[in-house]
RNA sequence: UCCUGAGUAGCUCAGUUGGUCAGAGCGGGUGGCUGUUAACCACUAGGUCGGGGGUCCGAAUCCCUCCUCAGGAGCCA
């Protein structure tokens, strides 16, 4: 019978099916250890020459690591072997001895496995931070659906909108001229939640920055949110009530995945409610005591980040930055003409900015004083503007990055291992 | 675009006061081993030292230039 090597506990003693790959292999003389991986798990399959006869011992020494196939054996549990189970080798079938695979079981350089990425992605390491991704994905999803929000798909290939045309990948779109890859669905999104009040987003986004930093990807995945009738302080709420959620599902799920990375529990155990909030102004009183020569007005670097991050032993939020540093479409903060309504979230650990957010300008005027000065073109914006002329409201939203999610709660140090075929600004091959 | 660092065997790397400096481990091949966990032991094949130019009796090593990669800055999630 066939079975996943997930399951192999529920088989002590029966006779089962297991097909895959050779994720390693040990010889010693009349023995055989090889050890096969289905994609659910791995196990240690044993050959041993007198018992499995002449003929299919030599079969088992053809095997070199990611050969495939099919082995037949009786389970045993067995402290010996490393998964706590092995299996003993009554038949065997290969469907493909492996000739000359390129990775070994020693360490690789980062340009080696990037360029066998498609080979890499079987590789021990990579398994659970992909199945972590893949949890965080559905509880993402889950989050949404508990709490009554509407998936909008937004396009992909949209006219000259969204934040600077500097950023854009551009492709011929017939007659038309230009379209762009988005670099976000938030525009889209402010017009259907004031049709379904609450909605979100999930798919690609392209930026075209020659960023080359481990935070950056050309392609990378944001999960953005749009609430009516939400005002700064809600939007940080919910942002919070998000990621708890999510730690919390990573922890009850993936605690096999966690521990083979690992991955220190503790400080995912600590991102409980609430989350410090802190203004951009504090952060700048707090980063210039701790020696940093940052001034007001300016965004944080990435070392600004750090230092602020580890001052917290859970994610921070900084909240309403200088309206000059911040795209032009946030709310004007109401007693402070310099500022906007918004906040990043910082995750802990030096690892940075994971979201960002704001309450949106919903004053018709405003919003087209701001299109002005940012020298954007008011037609282009006839939509976007429309939403002001027609049943306005308050409104805010949140985009949180996938990938430096993933990055953080594995605690990988570059976030092109988070998702399977990473594009980065010299990387389009695999 | 700018700054810093790197490029030596299929892979990971050692080797720079210029002179047995063409090396190791892994991987491949051959042989040995009945409990291996990156198994081990013996033997063996593999390289135009990123490309080009220069200095020198002599360059992997020094100089110039180009290419590629990594990290960071800017920008952002």
């Amino acid at each position: 019978m066939k079975i996943y090597i997930k399951d192999i506990g529920l088989y002590v003693d029966k006779e089962v099916m297991i097909e895959g790959w050779v994720r390693t292999k040990r010889s010693s003389g009349k023995i055989q250890f090889i050890l096969v991986r289905d994609g659910t798990g791995e196990v240690q399959a044993v050959a041993f020459k007198p018992e499995l006869g002449e003929e299919k011992f030599a079969i088992c020494d053809k095997l070199c690591i990611e050969s495939s196939l099919r082995v037949w054996g009786k389970v045993k549990k067995d402290e010996r072997a490393s998964t706590g189970y092995e299996l003993g080798i009554t038949d065997i079938q290969i469907l493909q001895i492996a000739e000359d695979y390129p990775l070994q079981k020693k360490e690789h350089g980062t340009q080696f496995l990037l360029d066998n990425r498609h080979l890499w992605l079987r590789s021990a390491g990579q398994f659970p931070i992909l199945r972590i991704r893949n949890e965080i994905i559905i509880a993402i999803r889950h989050f949404f659906y508990e709490n009554d929000f509407i998936l909008i798909d937004t396009p992909i290939l949209t006219g000259s909108i969204g934040e600077t045309a500097t950023t854009l990948f551009a492709t011929d779109y017939f007659d038309e001229g230009k379209a762009y890859l988005a670099q976000t669905g938030q525009l889209y999104l402010e017009a259907a939640c004031m049709a379904f009040s609450k909605v979100y987003c999930f798919g690609p986004t392209f930026r075209a920055e020659k960023s080359k930093t481990r935070r950056h990807l050309t392609e990378f995945w944001m999960v953005e949110a749009e609430m009516a009738f939400y005002d700064s302080n809600m939007n940080m709420q919910l942002q919070e009530d998000m990621i708890i959620y999510i730690v919390n599902q990573i922890l009850k799920k993936c605690q096999p995945e966690l521990k083979k990375l690992n991955r220190d529990i503790s400080k995912l155990e600590n991102v409980k409610s609430p989350f410090p909030r802190i203004s951009y102004d504090e952060a700048i009183t707090i980063l210039q005591k701790l020696g940093s020569n940052i001034e007001w007005g300016k965004d944080f670097g990435g070392d600004d980040e750090t230092i602020l991050t580890k001052q917290f032993d859970r994610p921070v939020f900084v909240y309403d930055y200088p309206k000059d540093i911040k795209a032009f479409y946030m709310k004007q903060h109401p007693t402070d003409y310099r500022k906007v309504k918004c906040n990043d979230l910082l995750a802990s650990e030096g690892y940075g900015e994971i979201i960002g957010a704001s309450q949106r300008e919903d004053d018709y005027n405003k919003l087209m004083n701001a299109i002005q000065k940012h020298n954007l073109n008011p037609k282009s914006y006839n939509w976007y503007l429309d939403l002001r002329k027609y049943g306005s409201v308050p409104h805010s939203g949140f985009g949180l990055g996938l990938e430096r999610t993933v990055g953080w709660i594995c605690g990988l140090h570059h976030v092109r291992e988070t998702i399977p075929f990473p594009r980065m600004i010299n990387r389009l091959n695999p």
